[in-house]
DNA sequence: CGGTCAAGTTGTACTATACAACTACATGCG
DNA sequence: CGCATGTAGTTGTATAGTACAACTTGACCG
C-alpha cells in the first residue's frame, strides 16, 4: 500500500488535475449553460429560491460577479426575480418555467456523461468514492 | 447503502462542487501562479520539459493560450524557450533556476494545505481514494 | 522546386472574475 | 422623529484566461 505521503501526493495531483479540465469539459458540453450559472441554477432549485447574496456566500463569489450572471440567467428567461415584500432591497430568485426544464436536460445529459464513464465501476466502489467526495468537500 | 443512482448523483455534484471552488481557492493561495501556470511549470518539470504543442495537447488548450501562457511565464523569468537545433520551428521549454525554486514553493504550500485538510483520513482511506481519483481521471 | 503540413504568434472577441464607488432601502439610537 | 450606519444590489473598470482565425516561418515529401 502506498503510504500517507504518496496517497497525498496523488490526491493532490489528481484533483488539480481534474479542476483544470472541469471547466472546458463543461463548456464544450453545454455551450448554453456555463458551469457556474448551472450550479446557480441548482442552487436555486435545491433551495427553493434564494437571494443574490445567498449565492454569493455559497459560492465565494463578489457579489457584483453574481449580479452579472444573474442578469445573464434573467435575460435568457431562466431566472426571474421577485421584490422581497419584506425589504424592498431583496430580489428573491427564482427558476421560471424554462429555467426548470433547461437545468433539467442539462442534468440529464451531465448525468448521462457521468454513467458512462463510471460504467465499470461497481456499486460498492461508487458508493466509496462518493462518500470520500463528500467527506472531502465538507472539510473545505 | 446507497443505491448506484444515488451514489452517481454524489459524485457529479460533488467533483462540480470542487471543480468550482478550485481556481478561486488556488489564486487565493498563490496570487503569484495562477492553477493553470501551476499545472504547466509542474508538467515541464515531470517531463524534464516539452514543446507548447505538448502542453496544449495535454491541457486541452488552445496553441494560441499556451502561446501566452507561456510569454508570461517567460516574463517572469520562470520558463526559457530553447530552440531545437533539430527542427528551427520548435522551441523546447524548460524550468529556470527561478522556475524551479517557485515551483517547489508553491508545491510545498499546497501539499501542507492538503495535510491539514487531510489530517483525520486514516491512510487506508488516503490511499483508497487516490486510487479512486486516479482511476476516475485515467477514463477521461 | 513547390505544395502541404506543423509550430508558434498575433489580432480580436468574449466570459468570468474582482474591487471600488455608487444607489436604494432598512434599522436603530439619541 | 431623523440621521448614522449597515445591507442588497448595480455599474464602472480592469484583468486573466480562453477560443478561433489569420498569419509567419520552417520542414518535408514527391
Amino acid at each position: 500500500m502506498p503510504d500517507r505521503t504518496d496517497s497525498l501526493e496523488t490526491i493532490q495531483r489528481e484533483l488539480t488535475k481534474f479542476a483544470r479540465r472541469a471547466r472546458a469539459t463543461a463548456a464544450r458540453m453545454h455551450p448554453e449553460l456555463s458551469l457556474v450559472s448551472y450550479t446557480l441554477l441548482t442552487h436555486l432549485q435545491d433551495q427553493q429560491g434564494c437571494r443574490a447574496t445567498d449565492l454569493a456566500a455559497h459560492y465565494l463569489l463578489d457579489k457584483s460577479t453574481v449580479s452579472r450572471q444573474v442578469a445573464a440567467l434573467e435575460q435568457l428567461g431562466l431566472v426571474e426575480r421577485r421584490v422581497d415584500p419584506e425589504d424592498q432591497r431583496v430580489q428573491v430568485l427564482h427558476l421560471t418555467e424554462h429555467g426548470t426544464r433547461t437545468l433539467e436536460q442539462v442534468t440529464a445529459s451531465r448525468r448521462t456523461a457521468f454513467q458512462q464513464r463510471l460504467a465499470d465501476w461497481d456499486e460498492e466502489d461508487l458508493a466509496r468514492f462518493a462518500a470520500y467526495l463528500l467527506r472531502y468537500n465538507a472539510s473545505a
